[in-house]
DNA sequence: CTGATCTACAACCATTTGGTTGTATGTTAG
DNA sequence: CTAACATACAACCAAATGGTTGTAGATCAG
């Protein structure tokens, strides 16, 4: 059962997680790995070139950040990853593109001249 | 003059540092500052509870991952985003997502039972 | 039951990170 | 010219990161 997939606003300290659990490559790999399909944590930790205790910290990293969920399946735990979170990041960079984007937009503005739509004189007789 | 601004595609080492400077909240600040308008180092650093020093610091992580460039200006130094990075970390993401949607769209089509445009039997008779 | 497998976790180590202070250098204002 | 300002950079420190090995507990196969 699925819960909380994309609950909240982030927290500061949750989007600082979030990136920083994508700021290394074999974390990213493993959070392709785990879109593609679920997989147990020894399954990934196969693919990589460290130890399996390396693989398992940075599963756990994922997890902190809220990018992967385990599941318990006897005695393997499977990785299950959580696109909203993926999703709700690539948004917020939307978002601070967005930020310069109306920027330009109102330097456009002014460049232009006053649109002549809009009154901003304070002497208008009614 | 602007140069260079969307080139080649990111290396690892790259991302490792677009992501690894975004997980970090005075840096998205920082960042979401130089988006709203271009400011000189020491004008963000009063923005901040914290050294001169340690602005000129996450500026410069900011740089290394191609996220603004500085400019001198007299005897300023002016912060420039560069928002053609961010979006294109949002379009990693983005894929990200994608292979997921993928996934879940193949399990889709085994579920509703192989479409009939499909033939994959070897012994079809030329 | 026994042995192999999967996981969890602790302890340790080297490097990086995020902050500080202090010093030096260039630039502008007056 | 001189003083104030903006920057650069080095040295230092504590904490976090990314890796290792080792130990121990569950669970499954035979």
């Amino acid at each position: 059962m699925v819960v909380d997939q994309v609950p909240r606003d982030f927290t500061d300290e949750e989007i600082d997680r979030i990136f920083g659990a994508l700021a290394d490559t074999t974390r990213r790999d493993i959070l392709r790995q785990s879109l593609l399909g679920e997989q147990s944590v020894s399954g990934l930790a196969r693919n990589y070139a460290m130890s399996f205790a390396a693989v398992q910290k940075h599963v756990a990293v994922l997890e902190r950040a809220l990018l992967v969920t385990k599941e318990r399946r006897g005695r393997e735990q499977i990785v299950h990853s959580n696109p909203a979170v993926i999703r709700r990041a690539a948004r917020l960079l939307d978002a601070y593109e967005d930020l310069w984007r109306d920027r330009i937009a109102r330097i456009g503005d002014i460049l232009s001249g006053p649109p002549p739509q809009e009154n901003s004189r304070k002497d208008v007789a009614p």
